[in-house]
DNA sequence: CGCGTCGATTGGTCTGATCAGTTCGGTGCT
DNA sequence: AGCACCGAACTGATCAGACCAATCGACGCG
């Protein structure tokens, strides 16, 4: 409002666009405290009037806050804070592993073989026999799925249950990132048609026994082999095939 | 408009918002490479007539995508597809650090021990001679810092050189967004407060011996005793302190 | 008391105008 | 000819106001 308006009393900054100043004063206040998850922000129209913007800059801003996972907006119903968790927070990471290609795939890669080893140890030192007999349904529903859809969700879905073991909401929702459907797609429709899904199939076991044991050096090596022999593959396809292609649906 | 407009013609999709199909299909065609890193775009006007959806709702859609790391827009001159880098598409991941507090903040701390001494490894082994002086140049600026703000983003570099080493953009992005600048200010303040700020230096210059003895192992230990330290403190200052303040600029 | 209807609230979309940087070509001076 | 300057055309940024669509809650009927 007034001039004194700051904490940081020299607003030296280059005059940013209109839309941004709602953006961060909105993400201050939630760093601040000041709003808390679930809390209901004013509707769009009363925001608008209060940081003296119209109101398709500050849908803009809304709309950009919401894409950060910060915001959550219900048609009818009004704009709330979203919960600030980080699977929500960490949601736009998908993108990464959707339109990579090439080199930044196989980087993705080299960060799960950091991630997934250290996870998989990690769960296997916390896991309740609740926990493993879930994972343990999971494998056997890659096993039957026969190559489809089916078996490519299964295999997604059996690392994401590992781990969720850990207890780490930051780091499952990281992971999830670096995994994407249609990546995941590749590398099981290229394992088939090498006539090596049994080998995944064998990593997969490899893991689970791990697990049972509650051995984290046997998790942590079950898992690297794992993911670098994903990476063997990814690293041969990328060579020999195209680079650019994309699997759909 | 039409009554024939249809409860569901033939695609089954749920109708989704009118805003969401301009995202969709510019990000598959940058998926499929129809687009590429560079490319320029048509005017806003002419995308909102190509897609069949009003300005404004095509303003939303660029940017959300602007939001996401895939497009960039030029005040004047145009949108483009962006680099498509991760250090691009992982830019908002910093909002994570920027507002998560207590349990999450472990949670991230957790995830800079599984990549942290990894990627420190990694450096130790590739690093080459220039690289190394300039990580050696940055560990004489914390020193002289004296504590101040200057001293804490030579911090952040120290690190980000470091990983910057390792060759792989995705985990030099991750690791970024992991760190925040206010998160670090805490640590430092926290640590200039207990007297500790000499313990985190010895830590940063084990870390440099050992890239400079290009001892991958000593590394990892290195950089995993640093990152258990600022989580050791974090701990006791989420207990003991307020766990929702942070720190203005 | 239960439930449906309808109206007020609120986000979603559209239209068209105006402001603000960018780009590039023309103009005129040297 | 070469170069600096300037302005018109282009393009994104912002604004204003209207109307559509989903939601929620109060009212009234059974």
């Amino acid at each position: 409002m007034s001039p004194t308006d700051g904490p940081s009393p020299a607003p030296p900054a280059t005059r940013m666009p209109v839309t941004r100043r709602p953006i961060e004063r909105i993400k201050a206040m939630i760093a601040e405290g000041r709003l808390r998850p679930g809390d209901r922000l004013p509707t769009e129209r009363d925001l608008a009037h209060e940081f003296e913007v119209s109101r398709s800059s500050m849908r803009e801003a809304v709309r950009t806050l919401t894409t950060l996972g910060v915001l959550e907006v219900r048609h009818g119903a009004g704009v709330y804070v979203s919960s600030l968790r980080p699977a929500d927070l960490l949601e736009t990471f998908s993108v990464l592993a959707e339109i990579s290609q090439g080199d930044t795939l196989i980087e993705v890669l080299q960060v799960r073989r950091m991630l997934e080893p250290a996870a998989t140890a990690l769960a296997a030192a916390r896991a309740t026999d609740a926990q493993l007999e879930r994972v343990g349904a999971i494998l056997d529903r890659i096993s039957s799925g026969g190559g489809g859809r089916e078996t490519v969700a299964a295999d997604l879905t059996f690392h994401q249950a590992i781990v969720q073991i850990t207890g780490n909401a930051t780091l499952a929702a990281i992971n999830d990132g670096l995994s994407s459907r249609t990546f995941n797609a590749r590398v099981w429709r290229g394992h088939c048609a090498d006539g090596q899904a049994a080998r995944l199939r064998q990593d997969h076991e490899r893991i689970y026994q791990a697990l049972l044991a509650r051995d984290p050096d046997a998790a942590r090596a079950a898992a690297t082999m794992h993911v670098m022999e994903v990476e063997r593959w990814l690293r041969a396809d990328l060579e020999s095939g195209s680079p650019d292609r994309a699997e759909a649906g």
